[in-house]
DNA sequence: CCCTTTACATACGCTGCCGTATGGTTTCAT
DNA sequence: ATGAAACCATACGGCAGCGTATGTAAAGGG
């Protein structure tokens, strides 16, 4: 047995993405999470002030990746059919993904319909994500702000369906792409 | 001041769709719901056995609604991309909305990401819209699926968006219909 | 090696909600 | 009107989680 090493502040946030995951925003509770780390809430109170400090840790290292990690990846990508074509694929990559493997946003996005905070927070980078795919696809001539919103709302609704039946959404989020380019 | 009436199950349910719109699955118990009702648990455990039953209660009320509200609507029109049209409207009608006028759809997708059972029917549920979505469109010669998945999917994101930031969706599920359409 | 800092364990009182028990009110049929 | 059935109020014991207090153990610098 090796003598289980000591725990950080990253280490109980880890574990909180995999309960908001697995759980729901209810599993997000400090003793439940102590026995989930084979520890006790004696760590979790020295690590964070109390829960709603703990919640609120947890949304900011979300917010401050949700933007950047797709972002920074696409940008990589020279041309903007490209980008938005990588689009589909990076959904199935490991930004998106959690700790364990499953999805993260579907869950941030439910936790948001009970608390304002994770509401807010989402909006805002909701609005910055679809600012950044409208600026690209004036860039390629489709000035009407729609389409920005369908391709994010098919992402969002593709997550969704997948995480449930376990499809791939990577096809449908292509020929969605396609479809969209063919206006260009 | 009118003496208030007797409650019924239905006025349970009712409050119940109303509490998980504003407050998220959380919001469900029995002595919150009571007070918000002005009455007290008393009249809640007459009328269902315990909480677990009456979240099933709620459930198999959605469940049962959810279907036959949206298709019996489509059926009344006769042609197909008449009735696909119609979806991307029919999204801000009635039939979607909840008690208070918010939309019930993504507070119930956000509970079945605590609840197993939530999750098992909503899975169901989409399912069945799916292959009604899907012999619609191989009706009009659009065999590939995955139209009728980016269709629903679109629905959904459109949906979840709109609740956010207030945005109607009936816009820009009617570009992605037409899109589609133009297909046939 | 010792002493400070960091990290965890344990025990306590408190609150919110659960489900039951029991008794009080309405409502309605006869 | 009156008895039965439907409906609601209140009081209780129990449990799970919160946050605090206090003690203990493990690192790391001097």
């Amino acid at each position: 047995m090796t003598k289980t090493p000591r725990l950080t502040k990253q280490d109980w946030l880890r574990a909180g993405f995999i309960a908001l995951v697995e759980r729901g925003p209810s599993g997000l509770k400090a003793e439940p999470l102590a026995r989930q780390l084979k520890t006790t809430k004696g760590s979790f109170y020295w690590h964070f002030r109390d829960v709603s400090q703990y919640r609120g840790a947890m949304l900011a290292y979300w917010q401050q990746s949700a933007f950047s990690n797709i972002v920074e990846h696409l940008e990589r990508e020279p041309s903007v059919p490209k980008r938005l074509r990588l689009l589909g694929q990076i959904a199935t990559g490991a930004a998106w993904q959690g700790y364990n493997g499953a999805p993260i946003e579907p869950a941030i996005r439910a936790w948001s319909r009970s608390d304002a905070q994770v509401a807010q927070v989402v909006l805002q980078i909701d609005e910055h994500r679809l600012r950044y795919l409208e600026t690209m696809l004036t860039e390629i001539g489709i000035s009407n702000p729609e389409f920005a919103r369908l391709i994010y709302a098919g992402l969002i609704g593709l997550e969704d369906l997948s995480s449930r039946d376990g499809q791939a959404h990577a096809g449908p989020m292509g020929t969605l792409i396609d479809l969209i380019l063919t206006l260009e």
